[in-house]
DNA sequence: AAATCTAATGCAGTTTAGTTGCAATAACAA
DNA sequence: TTGTTATTGCAACTAAACTGCATTAGATTT
């Protein structure tokens, strides 16, 4: 496990997702830190703080890559196992503050666990 | 909404999916009837199919397009939400024939769900 | 604080899934 | 058999994500 140091663009990062609560797409931040850094660092970046059990990664309804803050997870341990919901209108992605509710697997052991939902987010609906 | 043509490769596509109950992926179909038709005919040919409520897709673990045949479903009315499992051992996608429980969503409306497991099927635990 | 080590970065090029435009072809109806 | 038009193949394109490599900049040691 490689050392990971606290750069710069790293900390920008860091920053960024320590004052909002919602999942930004490589894509975006990408488009967000232009100017900051290039899109090669940002994609790098995000694997390790994923590696690292800061940021936790999913896939939205185009095959996009998601990102958003861990709360309690480790590189060892991985506590989240939440539904990720999508705005089609506004298009934000939140962390929805639930347990998923595990179907009845029989034989199968489980490995990684991703819920997706799409809709109106409460801002958008009212 | 179009009409839509039994040609000799939606035949072939139907044919394939009507015997295997798993889900395959954009990129596996491809790759098994590249002999027979194009991959943009394949791409088409699936979008149509999932217009028409034939198949239904979603999105697998690295954001690719996976494929899989309806039970019970229509171009008007969608009844296939159901978990879909992915084994990290020998890559099959199977359809898991249980209901989704959703969360507690609020104040949001619903639009899509996907709920996607990874992990070791019942064949590859023994 | 200078020298050193090596993780991290920028850049350009590459890969791959998926899409688009258009001319040619093949279902299907008359 | 002819005519209509949905469908196909092809080539070019787009966009997300990855890779190799030379350079830069954190951290560590002296």
């Amino acid at each position: 496990m490689g050392i990971v140091r606290k750069t710069k663009s790293v900390k920008e990062i860091l920053a960024f997702f320590s004052t909002k609560n919602e999942a930004k797409s490589a894509v975006q931040l990408i488009e967000f830190f232009k100017d900051k850094m290039n899109r090669t660092t940002v994609y790098r970046i995000l694997d390790r703080l994923v590696e690292e059990g800061i940021l936790h990664s999913f896939n939205g309804k185009e095959g996009l890559k998601w990102y958003a803050k861990c709360q309690g997870c480790s590189s060892e341990h991985h506590s989240d196992v939440h539904p990720h919901f999508q705005c089609t209108d506004c298009d934000k992605v939140e962390c929805l503050p639930t347990n998923i509710a595990l179907p009845n697997l029989n034989n199968r052991s489980i490995d990684s666990v991703d819920f997706f939902l799409t809709g109106k987010c409460a801002t958008c609906n009212s």
